[in-house]
Formats: structure tokens, C-alpha cells, sequence
DNA sequence: TATTGTTATACTCTATAACTATA
DNA sequence: TATAGTTATAGAGTATAACAATA
């Protein structure tokens, strides 16, 4: 592999994820959100109402895709959806109360799971990955696209 | 949130997991690999050949997914089904050559996601990143349950 | 004309229930 | 009886193509 000094062993850290991810696919209760589905709600508790387009752009789904999932989150009473008076082609999508508690609900149900698994680690192990929280967020940070409103 | 002096911040990793595996998702290809699948194909090269009810249980699916996502990826030439000399009930299945590459072509195109997004952190996230990676590695084997040959 | 969103259609993937065959 | 696996069926989720409405 040859890596430098501050070099980063992509290939490594990329197959951890994998994993890690499908641990935490245990938290996932049956009649759960789908992984888009929670990434689109989480989007929309973080960056307010959106449109459409902007949400399928930024969960990179198809529109059409976003189109159908929106109307299952809809019914589910999750969000709301809203005619933009600027615009009227547009439709402006905004999470309701029941949809950011069901967000928050998941987000602590794979932080069960993960303080679990941590609670087992070796010290120097979990020193590390406490260190490397900040870092890992940045590093999700440089993906965002931020859905335009 | 109060946190002490060594205990992790769950809810932010699992956060960060989640937001990172979304960026992951741009290296899947058309065509590409379904997670469970891919999952399964890394479980296959790595523990060798299983018993399908032994594949279902390491993945979190059910018995009947587990025999359709087999057959598809039998039909795709990626594993090879046999049958267990000691028990005429059971399916033994096995990893292919090519589906041994197509999992380490996966796992490159993944890393090159990854080592793009990386060259744009700052060298202190870059080392804590670095500096987790065996953490990481050490997680996901916490919850590894290898299938019982 | 270009953009926003929907409808139509087909395919993948999953789960539950009912079944067959072996232990 | 219990276990290993399959088949049947229904539903979620996705994509491409064709469409309607607004800019």
C-alpha cells in the first residue's frame, strides 16, 4: 500500500464503514424510515422547508423518486407539503412535529446501539474515536449540498 | 449532553456515520451491488464458503431474501451454490473468482470517494481520521457475527 | 424553451405465510 | 417435531419515459 506519513488508508477506512453501517441497520425497528427516508428527514430538520427538486438533488435520487417517497412521508403525516407563492410550479416540503420527533427517536435508537458496542472497546480505541468525531463530520460536511431554497 | 472525560458522543458519531455513508452512496454505480448484497459478497470473501441460513442471520434478512439475493447473484456468476455432504437439507454457498473481484472493485471505487473527499480536510483531520481507522476496524468487529460454518 | 413536478410502467429487493424435504 | 430451504404473494422503493403546468 505504501502510505505516507499523513496519508489516508482510504480502502480501509471505507470497508470500517460498511460495517459499522451494517451494525447499526440492527437499531432499525420494523416499520422504520428507509435510509433515504431518514437522510431526507434529517435534511429537512437541519436546513428548514425545501423544494422538491432540491431534496431529490440532494438525497441523489430521481425526482420522480423523491415525488413518491415525499407522498409516503405525507401520509405517514411526517411532513407537509406547501405551494411556494413565488413560484408556482414549485412544491416547498417541510417536516411537521411528528416527522422531527420520529428523526430524533432513530437518531438516539443508533446511539443506543452504538454506545453499546463502544462500551466494549479498549480505552485508546474509544480515545480515538472521540478524536475523530469532529473530523468524521467534516468529512460529511464536504459532501453537502445543501438543498438551494 | 455532559459527557465525561472518556465517553463518546454517540448520537454525533452515529450522525456522521450516516451523513458519510450517504456521500458513499455516489461511487455505487448503475448495476452496482444492492449494501446487503455487497455485504454479503465482503461476508462470503472473508469468512468463506456459508450456509445460506448462517448468510441471513450475519445480514439482518430473512431466510426467503436471503435465497432470492443468492439466486440472483448466482445467476450473475458471482457465487456458486453446493450442496453439505453431512446435512442434505443445507445449501452451501460459496464466493467466485469474479465475485471476488467485483467485491474488491467496489471497495477500490469506494476508496477513491473517500480519499478525494479526505484530500480537502485540514492535516488535523486528517490525523484523527487516520488515527481511528484501527478503532473503527475494531467496532465493527465487536458486532461481527461470523457465520457459523 | 426550460423548469417543476406528476403519472405510467417495470424492475429490484424485502417480508410474511405456506409449503417441501431432511434430520 | 424441528430445521433448512423454497415458492407465492404483496408491498416499498427506485429508475426511465412520457406528460402537464408554469416560468
Amino acid at each position: 500500500m505504501d502510505l505516507g506519513e499523513n496519508e489516508l488508508d482510504a480502502a480501509r477506512l471505507g470497508a470500517a464503514f460498511d460495517r459499522v453501517v451494517r451494525l447499526l441497520r440492527r437499531s432499525d425497528l420494523p416499520g422504520d424510515l428507509s435510509q433515504v427516508a431518514a437522510s431526507t428527514l434529517y435534511t429537512l430538520v437541519h436546513h428548514g422547508p425545501s423544494r422538491l427538486t432540491a431534496l431529490a438533488t440532494a438525497e441523489h435520487v430521481t425526482q420522480p423518486a423523491m415525488t413518491q417517497m415525499i407522498g409516503r412521508l405525507e401520509a405517514a403525516g411526517l411532513v407537509s407539503r406547501g405551494a411556494d407563492p413565488d413560484d408556482g410550479r414549485a412544491v416547498v416540503v417541510e417536516v411537521t412535529d411528528a416527522g422531527r420527533e420520529l428523526s430524533a427517536r432513530r437518531r438516539a435508537a443508533r446511539a443506543v446501539v452504538l454506545a453499546e458496542l463502544a462500551e466494549r472497546l479498549p480505552a485508546p480505541d474509544l480515545e480515538a474515536l472521540q478524536n475523530a468525531v469532529a473530523a468524521l463530520e467534516h468529512l460529511a460536511a464536504l459532501g453537502d449540498q445543501p438543498p438551494a431554497p
